[in-house]
DNA sequence: GACCAAGTTTACGTTAACGTAAACGTTGGG
DNA sequence: CCCAACGTTTACGTTAACGTAAACTTGGTC
């Protein structure tokens, strides 16, 4: 079952960033795409890194925060020390990642009151 | 009733931020702090504009996008052109926001997952 | 009156995350 | 054979959001 592979611009379109983005995704070590010749080819693997990648990005995660989140997943921690600290890496993010989430929460609650005010004020027009 | 007001360092400190970052949203126009003599005294209105710029920040919104939304709840639309547009801004923000939620709430489950595979592997070790 | 803490202006420095441009390789089609 | 599309490296430029330092003022206090 031969994997699929990506080029470039391919993703770069997919995800509406330029190549350069995703090369200097690269340069800072956050992807290690194949070579072919030159060119690079991108895994599937790949793909999903740059797109978690972005996907942090959204919530205002800098590329190494995002980087350390996705890194998480993959288990170089052996021992019972590093399989704790990690568990205490993961309440930390948790934590931070809840606040957002209120944060938003709060301003979707103001979006809703100015909608209505809008809406008051043009009854008051009609 | 003699409204209370705030100097730099007081809301630095409550903030978690520098003078100096108080000092440069005002260099950009995002507060306008009254005078006294040469020192800035800041009013409860300027308090909670610096405290939903940061809230802003929080989830990786641009001082300016901050204030823009910030803008949205000031009555300065009169006419219906000026409500509907806005209720037009309105609704996009509102989809960014839920898109940003959803980010979170797929990260959040993420977590749980991490955090179940090292449970397991503690059990193991046990 | 000397001094200190808190404030002020002015100005240059810094970091992250790319943008932009130049100069070059390669490969499939007409 | 040529060139147009796609890719590559190298390198300098840019913007946002402050940091940092220097030099000065001001209000209280010992």
């Amino acid at each position: 079952m031969a994997t699929r592979t990506y080029s470039i611009s391919e993703l770069a379109e997919e995800f509406g960033v330029t190549t350069r983005t995703i090369r200097f995704y690269e340069e800072k070590g956050l992807i290690h795409p194949r070579r072919e010749g030159q060119r690079r080819l991108y895994s599937p693997a790949d793909r999903v890194r740059i797109k978690l990648i972005l996907r942090g990005k959204r919530i205002g995660m800098s590329l190494q925060e995002s980087v350390e989140l996705i890194d998480m997943y993959d288990p170089e921690h052996n021992n019972r020390d590093q399989l704790h600290s990690l568990i205490g890496t993961v309440q930390d993010k948790r934590a931070h990642l809840q606040r957002q989430k209120q944060d938003i929460e709060e301003m979707l609650a103001g979006l809703d009151e100015v909608q209505a005010l809008c809406e008051r004020g043009l009854e008051g027009k009609q």
